[in-house]
DNA sequence: AAAACTTACAACCGCCCCTTA
DNA sequence: GTAAGGGGCGGTTGTAAGTTT
């Protein structure tokens, strides 16, 4: 029979979003809050597929989503809930708050493959690769030699959702999971293993800073920290990077002038204090802001300690617990309203 | 300096599942 | 019960940016 595809796509835009199109959108969102998706296009005039708007929010333009590379906790968090949930990325990234499935799913294809590859580990099965099936350079015998895997250990891993069987049946909320234990192979690697070791040892989804409404900023221009003249915008590979593919902060300016005053605030992603070292900015770009980017990547990188609640109360002057109301309430959330 | 190659990730595609009429 | 609509999900592709030759 065959389905309709979501859209004619006759006439419809695809590729790259422009600045003016993820305006377009935020605009209509924080107005009027996440309704039909198909129906979003066009009450936002913009030419796009309902479905490519969606992806655009979820993915890119969500102000709760951490940006920046996985920390190596997240990473473990990622190979573990793997182990036990295969490719479902969806499910993976609803333990990873501010994270999206798109994202993970993107890292473990570039960066955690290769890794546990390298490591002799099969990120399938995620047990050793087999003599028998070779690694593709088919000279890594001292990987197989020594045996790049421990006996996986079962740990007690707690999901943020119970997760089903395969009658479907809901099992419970606490699991118990066979945890990926990996041991590297040169030495400094191996101490590096054994704080790993830790930590997937230790750690229980329960534990990961979960974002919560009073960690999230609201900006608005009097929000703005202290530019500093000296700060070169330039990272490098140690250090995370605000940047996006625009100065998505005009867009941000432009929306203080086109909405509402009460709605001239909007959250920040989740720059919060223990969790801002993965803070990218995901609202934020890097062109014409490279100060205040290159301020932010400097306070990020030098582990700068920030108090939000006191950032928020005395700097801001915000009530941090109205505007998160908006934030955190995903169905309807209009921040006309609410604040 | 430029071409070739590699990497990273945003965006798209098509299928699946759930809801609704 | 069933067909259609809508959204979610996982796989794949396109391309910009970075690196190597």
């Amino acid at each position: 029979m065959g389905r309709q595809p979501c859209c004619d796509k006759v006439g419809l835009k695809q590729g790259p979003w422009t600045a003016d199109e993820d305006k377009k959108l935020i605009n209509f969102i924080l107005t009027n809050g996440q309704c039909c998706w198909r129906a979003i296009p066009k009450l936002a005039g913009l030419l796009r597929c309902g479905k490519s708007c969606r992806l655009r929010w979820t993915n890119y333009l969500r102000p709760d989503l951490k940006r920046g590379l996985l920390s190596e906790y997240e990473e473990k968090m990622v190979i573990d809930l793997h182990a036990q949930l295969g490719n479902r990325w969806s499910k993976i990234a609803s333990n990873l708050p501010g994270r999206t499935d798109n994202e993970i799913k993107n890292h473990w294809n570039t960066h955690i493959k290769k890794k546990l590859k390298k490591m002799g580990i099969d990120p399938l099965t995620h047990k050793p690769l087999s003599p028998l099936t070779p690694p593709t350079d088919h000279q890594s015998p001292p990987l197989l030699a020594q045996p790049a895997y421990e006996a996986p250990q079962t740990e007690k891993l707690t999901l943020r959702e119970p997760i089903e069987d395969q009658n479907n049946e809901t099992t419970n909320e606490t699991i118990s999971v066979q945890s990926s234990t990996i041991t590297e192979v040169s030495k400094d690697e191996h101490e590096e293993d054994e704080q790993s070791k830790r930590i997937v040892v230790d750690f229980c989804t329960d534990e990961v800073p979960l974002i919560e409404p009073h960690e999230i900023l609201l900006r608005s221009e009097n929000m703005l920290p202290p530019l500093s003249s000296s700060c070169s915008s330039s990272s490098t590979s140690s250090t995370y990077d605000i940047s996006t593919n625009y100065n998505i902060n005009l867009v941000h300016e432009e929306l203080h002038q086109s909405l509402p005053s009460a709605d001239n605030q909007w959250c920040s992603s989740s720059f919060n204090s223990t969790n801002y070292n993965n803070f990218n900015g995901g609202l934020w770009g890097d062109d014409e802001d490279d100060e205040f980017i290159s301020t932010l990547n400097m306070l990020i990188n030098d582990q700068y300690e920030l108090d939000t609640a006191i950032y928020s109360d005395t700097i801001l002057g915000t009530d941090i617990t109205e505007c998160s109301k908006m934030l955190m309430c995903d169905d309807d959330w209009k921040l006309g309203q609410q604040l």
